[in-house]
DNA sequence: TGTACATCAGTGAACGCGCGTTCACTGATGTAC
DNA sequence: TGTACATCAGTGAACGCGCGTTCACTGATGTAC
């Protein structure tokens, strides 16, 4: 069957990229087998190491991709908000809730990878990708705070950050009990005066 | 060389749990080998399953102790001061530090396992260690709240307790870029009042 | 435009390796007398 | 207390399996004329 024109080639690797965004959120970097990415982008694991050079290398773009994805999904939903505290909530609602806690494959790479990038060792290319998606996402929380010294303004999005990261993946392990939905409503509260 | 002795096969199972209590944390369930664990404790992989049914069943195992070592430390802590405010700082400081973020292996089990347990399955024993665990640790942070209204106090210490797991997965997870220490600044800051 | 051929994207068997788990075996421990 | 023996904790080879990666091969694509 192959060879595959070069139009095909892309949309295949395109489609690698985005099993992979997918599929290593949610079952981590080691929970998912270079023949499952494969499968899931419709080819055979052979072909894999014509795309990439190993995958670790993957893991990185996939990384990369997911936060650009987070990044482009908040820019969408803030840029016609007129005042802060509304492109705020516009960025928090659709975060803090019940699908993103059940879907880590589309949930926040921040929180889903988390753990996986952290026991990587420092030399490789995933964790710099999971750094500059992070700093992405912050900048975008920083200019959203009302404070006026741009210090403050970083320190309240850190914060923020660490709450919405944390809430998302403590609910998702506790998912099942009771505990998993009072800890996404108190931080809804408390992010978003939500009475939901 | 065997048998051994009953105590020692005593001393023996308690260094398998703990070798698991730390490695799980370091690496994660799937990142560390039975093998592993057993030569971390002296022995081979072969006497395993005279103590253990599963590596699974170890998991859960392991994952108890884990949290049942952070809250007897926690209520060490406290069990001397005099004010909530205190006693909250007691456990906070040591809890928001650099060496926390620099050692897996010896940090709080909600963070360092909240990935692995939200990817096993709901019926997997140890999901429901870690939210036994959970629930413990929680209790004891709404105690240590100023306000009079307990429900008040639960929502409080959740919000606390995402914001205390975030930034400790986060900062592990970014370890080596300068965002990890501004993490962990800033929400020392937030929660103690810390300017260092 | 049509033909001949080189390229190379994708295939699937194969590589060495490490995994969780099983099991026949060993020999010190624990026990019965 | 001392001896004979049953027990069983730990050993290490072996099981089937799936992993990341390599590679000879295929045949449609892309190109040169």
């Amino acid at each position: 069957m192959p060879r595959v024109s070069k139009e095909q080639t892309d949309r295949n690797r395109a489609a690698i990229e985005q099993a992979s965004a997918r599929l290593f959120r949610e079952k981590g970097f080691n929970g998912v087998s270079v023949a499952d990415l494969m499968g899931a982008a419709g080819l055979t694991h052979g072909g894999f190491y014509g795309h990439f050079a190993s995958k670790d290398e993957l893991a990185a773009v996939a990384c990369a991709n997911a936060f650009s994805q987070a990044s482009e999904r908040w820019q969408g939903r803030i840029k016609n908000k007129t005042d802060a505290q509304s492109a705020l909530h516009a960025i928090l609602d659709p975060y803090l809730s019940t699908r993103m806690v059940k879907n880590m494959g589309i949930g926040c790479p921040a929180a889903t990878l988390s753990v996986d990038v952290a026991r990587e060792s420092h030399d490789k290319p995933v964790r710099a990708a999971y750094q500059a998606g992070t700093a992405q996402l912050v900048e975008i929380l920083a200019a959203l705070s009302p404070s006026d010294d741009p210090a403050e303004r970083r320190k309240q999005s850190l914060v923020q950050w660490s709450t919405m990261v944390g809430v998302m993946m403590l609910a998702s392990a506790t998912d099942g009990d009771p505990i998993a939905e009072e800890l996404l409503a108190a931080v809804r509260e408390h992010m978003l005066g939500d009475a939901a």
